[in-house]
DNA sequence: GTCTATATCAAGATAGAC
DNA sequence: GTCTATCTTGATATAGAC
């Protein structure tokens, strides 16, 4: 990856971890491992000697090990909330499309990211204290599911509750198998899982013809939506 | 807790932990610790102390660390796969039946068992050799999901693979956000979860009616493989 | 901003008395 | 079979030179 800088030019700016490229390196070593190894299981010197520090620097760019963690998962299910937001301004053309398109948005978000960033949202380190803001944002993603969900279907609040956890579980779900078997398939999968939540999610049924009228709704709503 | 015996009547018979009872409450409290608060943050001191042990006397009963979570996951699992295979011997009257009676089967073992043992599933410790006979199982449980799936659509072999995984996915994540937010309605979600399965899994669509009927055959098959 | 070196602490596992 | 030690190791985080 790095081209050349034999000399020294601009300090702050190299290709190695220098500099504050570093902040970014680290991250996308802590993604990468914390989801392969785990958490707990991650030392900090991996993290470092993967993003081509030393141990002790890490710390010069996050105060704690927990700092990283939770800059990566805000920094994940943002995009997330931002992008259910947009979703909701434009009218549904055809009830599931929004769910269609936010489904497969938040998998293909998920399982192409850095990493795996969806498989950190259950681990139990992320009910502490310092996660709060984290679990805010991730709360108000829980609302846009309801917000989606809710035209396909006529049910109580509580219900509607119920079903929107099965979605999330669905999609998080997903992710985590979908890397262990399917390699080149996975190009697939976020599609797949945006089918399958439509259908678990259309009570009177939901055929074959009007999952494509879904489908194709979907993506026009995905480039308004921007993306 | 410990009621009494001040004296000493049967040694290897009383109510603390004492004698083979220990082993027992060592799974019991690591099952509860483990899900909880996660394996590696989860401590054997802690782990022996609310089994009512000190942590050396742990390694009497156990090799090591992780031969705890290892039984604790093989004594999981193995009874689905059991119930897996007494359910496909009767002839399946209505499509979906077997897949919903199984799916609820899971579901409810994850949510009631001692405890939520199938958010272990997903830990990366759980990649190592010590592993590898519950992985074993696990492969022979994604086996039996495709074969009841199989009635209820055409699919290429690949597909159904995929939707396998969907649906273990769907059932593993449910449980794992389940106990966040529902209290009491966690009787409710066995039955939600197995009615959504069966809804993705219906590519031509299912109905209510189709559903209520799948429910009742469902329940036969229940009944006929002991449960 | 990065390094080396180290403080500090707690984990898993073992030894041997009772 | 359980206990009280203790060994050994490896972790996070800090201090201070460059």
């Amino acid at each position: 990856m790095p081209a050349n800088e034999p000399s020294s030019a601009t300090p702050t700016t190299s290709a190695s971890p220098r500099g504050a490229a570093a902040r970014a390196q680290v991250l996308a070593a802590a993604a990468e491992l914390f989801t392969r190894d785990g958490y707990a299981a991650t030392t900090t010197r991996a993290v470092a000697e993967r993003a081509g520090l030393r141990q002790g620097t890490l710390y010069h760019h996050f105060a704690a090990k927990e700092d990283i963690l939770a800059t990566l998962l805000e920094a994940t299910v943002a995009p997330s909330l931002a992008y259910a937001r947009r979703l909701l301004e434009p009218a549904e053309p055809v009830p599931g499309a929004r769910l269609w398109a936010l489904v497969r948005f938040d998998t293909e978000l998920l399982l192409g990211g850095l990493s795996n960033v969806g498989a950190l949202y259950q681990l139990p380190e992320v009910r502490g204290e310092r996660f709060a803001e984290f679990r805010q944002v991730r709360c108000d993603l829980a609302g846009a599911y309801r917000t989606v969900l809710a035209p396909l279907d006529e049910l109580p609040e509580d219900q509607l509750r119920l079903r929107a956890q099965l979605v999330l579980g669905l999609v998080e779900g997903a992710v985590a198998v979908a890397r262990e078997c399917a390699e080149q398939e996975a190009a697939v999968v976020p599609a797949a899982v945006a089918d399958a939540a439509v259908r678990l999610a259309s009570p009177q049924g939901c055929t074959e013809e009007r999952l494509a009228a879904v489908r194709e709704a979907a993506l026009e709503l995905a480039v308004l939506a921007g993306r």
